[in-house]
DNA sequence: AATGGAGCCAACCGCCATGGC
DNA sequence: GGCCATGGCGGTTGGCTCCAT
C-alpha cells in the first residue's frame, strides 16, 4: 500500500537524496538480508554508498535506520524490563529526550526504541500519577485533573496492559516515580510480519545494574564524561541529601530532600541519588527550569 | 462477525553538527 | 569563511494490530 506522500515523492525524487528510485516503508525480508549480507561483509565506511553496493533501492540514511534500529546483531528484543524503565526514567529526568545518550545506558536498546517506549507507556504512566512527564514534577492540581481526563489516558482496557496497579501516595513519597509498579508490562513483541522476527544471529546481552555504567565505582562518583553537556563533577560536592532544596511548580511545591532519604526498593536509586546530589552543585542545565533554591 | 477507535512502533522528515575541500 | 556531503538525532507520521462494542 502506498500513502500519499509516497505518490509525492516518487514524482520528485526523494527528499535525503535526490534518487527517484528508493523503495519505501517496510523492509521486505530480502531487503533484510542484502543490507545484513553486505554490511557484515563490508562494513558501512560510506552508507550512501551502501544502497548501491548492496543491491538495494533504499537511501543511504534508510539503511543506516534499518541496520542501527533492526538488523545490528547486538540487539536486544522483546520487552523493556523494569529495570530498564527505572533507568529510562531516571535518565530522562537528568537529561531531558535526549534518547540516544538514554539508550546508550541501555545495552541492545535503540534510541527509537526508547523512544517509542516513552511515548507509548512511560509518559502515560507519569500522567496518571500526575507528574508531569517533561519535568517529572508533579503538576498543579489543575492540570493534574486536566490530564486526568484527556486523551493522553489509556481507556481502562488499554491501561491494564499497561500498567496494573497505579499507585500514588503522596503522604510517603515525594516523587513515586521509584515506586512504580515494578512489573512491566509491555506487551512482548507483536509479531507483524516476517520481517519483524527475530533473526537467528541474534546476541542478547544481558542488561547490568541501571545506571552502573554513570558511576566510577572506585571513586565513587559519577563518570559524567559519559553524559553529554555536563561539566565533571567537583569532589567536594556535597550530597543533595544533607542539604535543602526547594523547588517550585506553580502551586505545588516539595521538599526535595525527601527524595533522596526515602527509602528505595532498587540499588539504582541509591546511584542516580549520588549522582543527582552532585549535580545539584554544579552548573547544570535541565535543572535551570525547575528553579531551584538552597 | 463486523467495525471503529486507540495504541504501538517502524520508518521517514527536517534540522543540526562535523569534516573535507 | 563558504559550500557540500554525510551522519546523527529528535519529532512526527501512518499503517498494522488489538480490543471493545
Amino acid at each position: 500500500m502506498r500513502g500519499k506522500w509516497e505518490m509525492k515523492r516518487d514524482e520528485m525524487g526523494h527528499r535525503c537524496c535526490g534518487k527517484h528510485k528508493v523503495n519505501r516503508g517496510l523492509w521486505s525480508p530480502e531487503e533484510d538480508e542484502k543490507l545484513l549480507r553486505y554490511i557484515t561483509t563490508h562494513g558501512h565506511p560510506s552508507w550512501s554508498s551502501v544502497p548501491k553496493l548492496a543491491g538495494l533501492e533504499r537511501c543511504g540514511k534508510s539503511c543506516r535506520l534499518r541496520w542501527i534500529n533492526y538488523l545490528r546483531p547486538d540487539l536486544k528484543r522483546g520487552s523493556f524490563t523494569a529495570e530498564e524503565e527505572q533507568t529510562i526514567i531516571d535518565v530522562h529526568r537528568i537529561l531531558g529526550n535526549k534518547w540516544a545518550q538514554i539508550a546508550k545506558h541501555l545495552p541492545g536498546r535503540t534510541d527509537n526504541e526508547v523512544k517509542n517506549f516513552w511515548n507509548s507507556c512511560i509518559k502515560k504512566k507519569l500522567l496518571s500519577q500526575g507528574l508531569d512527564p517533561s519535568t517529572h514534577n508533579l503538576m498543579p492540581s489543575h492540570k493534574r485533573s486536566a490530564t486526568s481526563s484527556n486523551n493522553n489516558i489509556p481507556k481502562p482496557s488499554k491501561m491494564k496492559s499497561i500498567m496494573t496497579n497505579p499507585t500514588f501516595d503522596l503522604s510517603t513519597t515525594a516523587f513515586s516515580i521509584t515506586n512504580l509498579n515494578p512489573h512491566t508490562s509491555t506487551k512482548p513483541n507483536k509479531v507483524k510480519s516476517p520481517i519483524r522476527t527475530p533473526l537467528p544471529s541474534q546476541t542478547i546481552i544481558p542488561i547490568n545494574n541501571t545506571m552502573s555504567s554513570l558511576l566510577d565505582y572506585e571513586n565513587m562518583i559519577p563518570s559524567w564524561s559519559d553524559v553529554d553537556g555536563v561539566a565533571p563533577i567537583h569532589e567536594e560536592a556535597p550530597m543533595f541529601s544533607s542539604e535543602k532544596a526547594v523547588v517550585g511548580v506553580d502551586d505545588d511545591y516539595f521538599n526535595m530532600d525527601i527524595l533522596f532519604n526515602t527509602p528505595s526498593t532498587t540499588t539504582f536509586d541509591h546511584d542516580f541519588a549520588s549522582i543527582f546530589s552532585s549535580a545539584m552543585s554544579i552548573d547544570f542545565n535541565p535543572m535551570d527550569d525547575l528553579g531551584w533554591t538552597f
